[in-house]
This record gives structure tokens, C-alpha cells and sequence, in this order.
DNA sequence: GTGTCGGCCGTCTGCCGACAA
DNA sequence: TTGTCGGCAGACGGCCGACAC
């Protein structure tokens, strides 16, 4: 007979962690991931949110998908709710999103309120990541704390003693207790995790290429997270829904909540998706209004080094027009072709959007004259391309 | 150094292993299970895969999920494809099938076809499943062979070496090779698998509670495959859609189908679906059409041991009606409300569908009077329980 | 007939400094 | 400064029959 084993209390995997830590959350999404705050007006992507569900499934979009004439491929909602939530198995990050579409009304008036940039990411200052190597996940040893970052996160060591060493703990993202001895020893002398450190990685199932960090708060707090090497297959089971009707059903959605006016929920997984596709209003119109950009124009792009710091890449404008000419016409999702500077790069997009490059002008910067009314009502009508409206 | 297993092969989840073994596939889905067969009529329910949704993301469905009402409670279909495949993590068995709902004409003439009845399903004849102890999954020993299980389905042993023993390589669903030291020893003597188990059984991540099940086939392979305790929290990681997202996938993509009869792909996950949704169409005509049922009467329905054999549990009918009569008024989807007999029956689902009965009529069975071609177009129109239609 | 245990041996885990990149 | 290794001691994996249910 087939019955539920008793005692798990699987009930609230959601809906009861709500309150982890946004700083841990943050750290571990990375430093270019940030949120949109609550309250705000955000732009949504359904061509970005397809684009997640595309690289989760390993899965093209089919063509046979219905197209959604309704549905434009941008929508101003009211962001209601957003909450951080990290997957039990995998410790995955990710987001929950509450979004109301504007009423037809609504959006017209967009342009005559305030319109929010979002908040800056708020990465923890005390902090450091560390790509897992050999040595780290062999059962023959313990973790090499790089020496800096021991002596910026770590309580620090009575160096009287011979060796100097303590018990650490940590908490992740699913408030878990993790011990750890910390010693320092050795010729020469380093930081090391031994005792409790193998636990932890065969509970987290780490391998060499992983990585680790830990946060040291004002509270005086100690927290650690993972970031898996990007695997290039953390295919989700789709044993249950098939990719095509998980496409289906987030365009469904999204065309229904703004056919209604009514909410919708979305999941935004920042390291599973290719961009972020829940935009600050004011940033996108910023971007998008207020910015000239031409074929030829160099520009530059924040990207996530390795060490999980940001870098600079440089690159020029080869193009602007529709990604999906057919099924999205008029998008301003990756509407801008480019091509990079570095060879290096090769693996780089080869189109991005507006919101996330940052041209370089070679005259001044000035205050927009652009008018913030605009005299078409928005945003149904023709294509609107900065060139255009800049005329 | 401890590094992810070698020799797995990502990349190729679905798509290349289409040829796994079907009896295996069957063993391990359980003696209820049977797939229609390609070619043939079927009826399919999105009531039925919505609950399926619902019970891997543990979560109801929302009210506020929209209406589909062009999308009729049942669809029959044609069934282009069938595939069988495991779930490269969890080694969970689902099949891909590929629908394509009949054109309105079609369906008139459903009943002027014969139509089938579905092929029984097949069980293999040499295979035992037994289920873990807590002696089998620790790392203190090995795997305790039941004595009957072992002379049927495991090769013969040489008796007069002592102690007998032998090496059995068997090979799961994805077609990988696990080698067991089988053993006779003891005093008594018994049937033990030593050598080899412990790196199976911590591949797999079994735990006490789970099964496992070995075939031995015509050819002389030996199979083996799991089943894991259900686990409430098969909760899939919805880390990249909303469940609702989900719901809407199929309504809308069964709606599409139905309004286009173009084809449509669907998994079916028989351990993780409360019951069958995609049931072969003579089944469910003789069910629902030919079949007398109503409140008061007693029925009998199958269901599987924890031994992975089938038995009987007795009913009565206590109510005849819809499950949704909002969202899904005239459904025979759970249409039959019944009460057990057993107490220890109390877990069971409160209301089935006709063709998951077994009706017990105290006048003898006779062949149906009603006439197969129906006056009134179908499946459109009024309810049709088989009170009124046998008026 | 089979689940669990004590006993016993061998392998591997895991802590240490050496050494080199 | 830190990744990897050889050395070593102790823990645990894993094979055995005893024993009980």
C-alpha cells in the first residue's frame, strides 16, 4: 500500500523560513544580483522568464508554443510582495515575486510619477568567497583558509597559544548549525576548518570548483553559504511538467494577470538565470528613454569574476532590433546586438539589453531635455527605439 | 580525493535512453500501472494531471488560477508517442506521451470505432521486491536476500562449494552495471549480497524503508531497480516557476491542443500522481457508459501492498457527483463518493472514478443494452452519469 | 527464515608538518 | 601564501557466525 510516511513535516517548506538571511541571500546570489524593493514599480520580462526556464530545462522553446498576441513583451506592475527562499536540497537562492500588472490607466500615468532606480545591491562587507580546490573537498584533509580572509571574517585567535585555535560556528542559508575547528598552524602557519569541515562538505555535497563563504556581521554573527560550479545541467527534474507546458504556463499567467489586472507569482533563480527579467522601472526607463545609443557606440558591462567580484568588459554596438522579430515584436528584451572587445569573451552574449550596458559618450553627459510626458500614449503602439524618440 | 562519480552522463537526460527496459520500468512503477499503448483512443483528464502538480509541488491549487472554459473536464485523444524514462537523480520512473486530441467530428464517431481497452499490464514473472531494513541500508553489513527471492530470480549457486558463492552484475534503468558478492553463509544458512552493496546503496541514497527489485529475464539479465518510501517531500525544486505557473501550464496547454487538435506532450509520474489520468478509451467508455452504478451499491478496487503486490479493498457508493462542479462541472473525474470498510482504510481517497472500480451486482452481469452509438453528440452537452443515460 | 548484534580485521579518514610553487 | 603530499593513529567499514524472534 502507498502511503505517506508519517513524521516529516513537509508541509511548509515555504511560507515558513520567510525571514533568512538577506545578507547570506545576497552573498551568495552574488554581487550583481539585487532586488527590487517591495512597493515599487518594476518592468517584467516574460521573454526573460522564458529564458530561465529555458536554461533550467536545458530546453529550447518549442515552436509549436501558442503564441500570446495579448501579452506585450513588457509589463509595468506594482511589485507586492518579494520574498528569499533558498531550495532544501540544493541550497539554490532564489526569489518569489508578487506582481500586479498596471491597469491600461496606470500605465499611462507611469511617466508622471517618481519613478524608483532600485535599491544597490547591498553585498556584506565583511565577507569572502573561496572556490573549493582538491585538497579542500578531499577526505584526506581539511579547508585552507586563505590568510586575509581568516583574519577579516574569522573571531580572531588567541596567538598566545600554541596552536591557536577555536570553535566556529556557522549558520546557512536554512539556519543549520555548522562546527568548525579553526586552527592555525603549520610551517609556515595558515588558517585551516579540520574538525566538522568533512561533514560539511558531504552534506552540502561539494566538490573541487564549488565554492564557500562566510559573513562575519555586526551582530557578530557567523554565517556560510555555497555556490555550486555552475554545472552546466542543473537540469530540474521535469519528471512532473513538461518544459513546453512550463513555457506555456508562465506566458498563460502572465497574459491572464494582465488581461485581469490581478496578481501573479513569479520565481526569479539569479544564478540559473541568464538576466534578470523583473526590472526596476525607473532604471528601465532611465535605459531606455533617456539614453542615446547608436550602432558603432562602445559600452561597458558589469560581469561576475570568478572571486565573485565585478569587472568591467568593453565592447561595441554591431546592432539594435527585435531578438524575436515573430513572437515578440517591438521587445526591448536584448535589443541591442554587440560585439566584445576580448576574445576571451567569446562566451559572451551575444545581444544584451538596454538596462544593463552603460555607453560610453564621448560628449558630456547631460540632463535629459526629453520631455518625462510623452505625447504617445505607452506602451502600446509601434516599436520605440531610443533612435526614434530621440529624433 | 573525492570527486562526483565518473562515467554519468549529463547532458543526455531525455532524448537517448529511450529504449530502457520496459519491464524494469514496469517493476519499479508498481503492479498497478499500465501505459495505453501507441496507436491507440485515449481519455485524457486535466483534472487528474493537475493533481499530479499538485502533489509534487505539495501545493493546492490556487482559486485564483483562471478558468479554461473551452478546455473540456476529459479529452480523447490520440496517442502518438510513449516513451519511458527515469529520472537521472532520483531514478524515478515517468513516462513522455504525446496527445493529440480528436478533431469535433472524431469525437462523434468515437463510438462507431472499436475502440480498446487498454493492454494488461505486465508484470515480470522472475522478480522480488523487498523492502530495506534498517541491518540492510547500515554500513555494519550487507543485504539479507529473502531464501525464495534468491533461488527465483538470482542464478543458481554451486551448492557443493563451500560456502557457495557467486558475482551478480545486474544493471539499473540507466543502463549502469552494479556487481554484488552473492553469498550462502551463515548458520543458518541465508542468502546475503555483500561486496558491492554499500557503494549501491550510497549511489542511490537508499535509506530503511525504501525497496529494492531485482528481474531475471528470458535472456538471463539480471535488472534491478528502486522504489523509495514515498516521501511526502518529493516536493520538486520549484526554484524556477510557481506552482501556479504550473496549473496554468497544462490547463493552457491542453486548452490549445483541444482548440487546435494539434499535438501536446505530457508526463506522467505514476509514484508521484495520485491516480491515472490518461486512461485507454474502450476503458473508460465501459466505465462510464456501460456499467450500472449508484449510491448504496458495493465495489470492490485494487490497490498495492507494500510487498508490491496487489489487493482488494471493499466499498459502498456513497454519492454520485461532481468534484469541482465551479471549475470542472460534468466530470467523471472522482466522480463516485465512497466509504470503506476497513478502518485502517481511513487514508484512502474519498471519491474515485468509475474505472477505477469494480462494481459487485447481485444480479448477474449482462452484456449492455445500450446502444453504442449515442444520440446525442458528445462530449458536449449536460451531465452524463450513467444513472440517466440507463434511464 | 531473517533482523540485529558482538567480534575482528583491514582500509580509509583525517590531523600533522614538509616541501614547493 | 597556499596547494598537495607522506606519515601516522584511530575510527569506521564491512565480513563473519551467534542468537533470538
Amino acid at each position: 500500500m502507498r502511503l505517506s510516511s508519517p513524521g516529516l513535516n513537509h508541509q511548509s517548506q515555504e511560507g515558513e523560513k520567510k525571514c533568512l538571511n538577506s545578507e547570506l541571500w545576497h552573498a551568495c546570489a552574488g554581487p550583481l544580483v539585487s532586488l527590487p524593493s517591495v512597493g515599487t514599480r518594476v518592468v517584467y520580462f516574460p521573454q526573460g522568464h522564458s529564458e530561465q526556464v529555458a536554461a533550467s530545462t536545458n530546453k529550447e522553446v518549442d515552436s509549436h508554443i501558442p503564441n500570446y498576441p495579448n501579452l506585450p513583451p513588457q509589463l509595468i506592475c506594482q511589485l507586492h510582495n518579494v520574498t528569499m527562499h533558498a531550495d532544501v536540497e540544493t541550497d539554490e537562492v532564489y526569489a518569489q515575486m508578487t506582481l500586479q500588472p498596471l491597469s491600461q490607466q496606470e500605465q499611462k500615468e507611469v511617466y508622471l510619477l517618481p519613478s524608483e532606480l532600485g535599491t544597490a545591491n547591498k553585498q556584506p562587507t565583511n565577507y569572502f568567497c573561496k572556490t573549493l580546490t582538491a585538497s579542500d573537498t578531499s577526505t584526506h584533509g581539511g579547508f585552507s583558509v586563505p590568510r586575509r580572509a581568516a583574519e577579516k571574517v574569522f573571531p580572531p585567535l588567541d596567538y598566545s597559544q600554541q596552536p591557536p585555535c577555536q570553535e566556529l560556528i556557522a549558520r546557512d542559508l536554512h539556519d543549520n548549525e555548522w562546527k568548525f575547528r579553526h586552527i592555525f598552524r603549520g610551517q609556515p602557519k595558515r588558517h585551516l576548518l579540520t574538525t566538522g569541515w568533512s561533514v560539511f562538505v558531504s552534506a552540502k555535497r561539494l566538490v573541487a570548483g564549488d565554492s564557500v563563504l562566510f559573513i562575519w556581521n555586526e551582530k557578530n554573527q557567523l554565517f556560510l553559504g555555497i555556490r555550486r560550479a555552475s554545472r552546466p545541467q542543473t537540469v530540474m527534474p521535469s519528471s512532473v511538467l513538461s518544459s513546453d507546458s512550463m513555457h506555456i504556463g508562465l506566458l498563460a499567467a502572465a497574459a491572464h494577470a494582465a488581461a485581469t489586472n490581478s496578481r501573479f507569482t513569479i520565481f526569479y533563480n539569479p544564478r540559473a538565470s541568464p538576466s534578470e527579467f523583473v526590472i526596476p522601472l525607473g532604471k528601465y526607463v532611465k535605459a531606455v528613454y533617456h539614453t542615446r545609443v547608436s550602432v558603432g557606440m562602445r559600452f561597458r558591462m558589469l560581469f561576475e569574476t570568478e572571486e565573485s567580484s565585478v569587472r568591467r568588459y568593453m565592447g561595441t554596438i554591431t546592432g539594435i532590433g527585435d531578438l524575436d522579430p515573430v513572437r515578440w515584436p517591438n521587445s526591448h528584451w536584448r535589443s541591442v546586438k554587440v560585439g566584445w572587445d576580448e576574445s576571451t569573451a567569446g562566451e559572451k552574449q551575444p545581444r544584451v539589453s538596454l538596462w544593463e550596458i552603460e555607453p560610453l559618450t564621448t560628449f558630456p553627459m547631460y540632463p535629459s531635455p526629453f520631455p518625462l510626458r510623452l505625447k504617445r500614449p505607452w506602451p502600446t503602439g509601434l516599436p520605440t527605439f531610443p533612435g526614434m524618440l530621440l529624433r
